[in-house]
DNA sequence: CGGCGCACCTGAGTGC
DNA sequence: TGCACTCAGGTGCGCC
C-alpha cells in the first residue's frame, strides 16, 4: 500500500505518540516476515529502551533508542502501523506490536507479510545503517535530488524512465503510482530511454517529482487527527490520481483513452497522444 | 556490472 | 455460493 508519502505521513502520525515513550513490552506473530529477526533479539534491544527518534529514510521507518539500538520498519505492500488506545484487541494480521509506558501499542499489521522488522544493536547501530542505506540515492524532497543527479545517472543508459526513477539506487521514494503520475505530468512515455533525455527535462522531473509527493503528504496530513486506532491507513485516496488505473478513461488533456501496459512486471498507465516516445526530449 | 524475472504472501475482484 | 484465476502500490535475490 504505501509509497513515501503514506510512509510520511505514518511517521507524522506516530510521532507525538512515541517520542520519549519506554517501551514496556513486546509482541511478535509466529509467523515470519520479510527478515529472519527474531522475538528474543526485538524483545531484548526493545523492552526498556525509550524511543527518542523516529526518522525516515525511503520509506523506511526508524525508531531510534536512548540505548543506541535502532529498529526498522519497512511496510511493504500492505503493511501498516498505528497507534492503538490501551486495550484494544488484536485484529487479524497484526504481526507485531510494542506497549509503551502510557500503555498506548504501537502495531505493526501486514496481511501479505511484505514487511520487514530490523533490529540494529547498540554496538552496530551506526555501521548497519550506513551499510543499509549506502547503496540509497537521494530523498526525493531533500537537496540531493538534482536535475543534474539525475542527467549524469542517465548517461550511457537506455533504460526506460519508469524503471529508472523507481531504482532506489537512483532515486528512493517513488513507487508505481508515483512514477506513473510523474511521467503523465512530463509528458514523457514510460519506456522513453533515459539517455535521450536531456537536461532542462530532468529538471522539469524533478519539480514534478517535488510537486507531486509534497501534495501526497499535505493531503494525507489532513488525516493524522484521525490516526489514532484507524489501522495507519493515511490520507492516500485523496491523492487525484489522473493516469493511475485509469486503463480506458479519458485523459483529463486530450481526452484520449489511458492504455495500461506491463513493464518490468508493474502495471503502467499512460496517455499514448500526450505521451509520445520520442528520439529527443529536451 | 546491468537488467530482468521471480519469489515472498494474502485478499479482492472477476468470470463462469 | 463457490471455484479458478488474475492482479495488487515493494524489495532483494539469482541468473543471464
Amino acid at each position: 500500500m504505501p509509497e513515501l508519502p503514506e510512509v510520511e505521513v505514518t511517521r507524522l502520525g506516530l510521532l507525538p505518540h512515541v517520542i520519549g515513550r519506554r517501551i514496556v513490552d513486546i509482541y511478535r506473530s509466529p509467523l515470519a516476515l520479510r527478515d529472519a529477526v527474531t522475538e528474543t533479539d526485538l524483545r531484548r534491544n526493545l523492552r526498556g529502551a525509550t524511543i527518542v527518534a523516529l526518522d525516515r529514510r525511503a520509506k523506511y521507518l526508524i525508531f531510534r533508542l536512548n540505548t543506541g539500538a535502532v529498529l526498522v520498519v519497512h511496510l511493504g505492500m500492505t503493511g501498516k502501523l498505528s497507534i492503538f488506545e490501551p486495550h484494544r484487541s488484536k485484529a487479524k494480521h497484526d504481526h507485531f506490536a510494542m506497549r509503551l509506558d502510557d500503555d498506548w501499542e504501537v502495531r505493526f499489521n501486514d496481511a501479505r507479510r511484505f514487511g520487514t522488522l530490523l533490529i540494529w544493536p547498540p554496538e552496530m547501530s551506526g555501521e548497519e545503517e550506513k551499510r543499509f542505506f549506502g547503496s540509497h540515492g537521494p530523498e526525493p524532497l531533500e537537496s540531493g535530488l538534482t536535475g543534474s543527479h539525475l542527467y549524469n545517472a542517465a548517461q550511457g543508459k537506455r533504460t526506460p524512465v519508469k524503471n529508472f526513477l523507481m531504482d532506489g539506487r537512483i532515486v528512493v521514494g517513488i513507487g508505481n503510482i508515483y512514477a506513473n503520475e510523474v511521467l503523465y505530468e512530463a509528458r514523457l512515455h514510460p519506456a522513453q530511454p533515459v539517455n535521450t533525455i536531456g537536461r532542462e527535462k530532468w529538471e522539469e522531473i524533478v519539480k514534478i517529482i517535488r510537486a507531486i509527493l509534497a501534495k501526497a503528504i499535505k493531503a494525507g496530513g489532513t488525516t493524522i487527527s484521525d490516526f489514532v486506532n484507524a489501522g495507519g491507513k493515511p490520507g492516500y485516496f485523496q491523492v487525484q490520481l489522473k493516469v493511475y488505473g485509469k486503463k480506458g478513461e479519458q485523459c483529463q488533456t486530450c481526452a484520449t483513452p489511458i492504455e495500461k501496459k506491463t513493464m518490468a512486471g508493474r502495471a503502467s498507465f499512460f496517455c499514448p497522444r500526450c505521451q509520445r516516445l520520442e528520439e529527443k526530449k529536451t
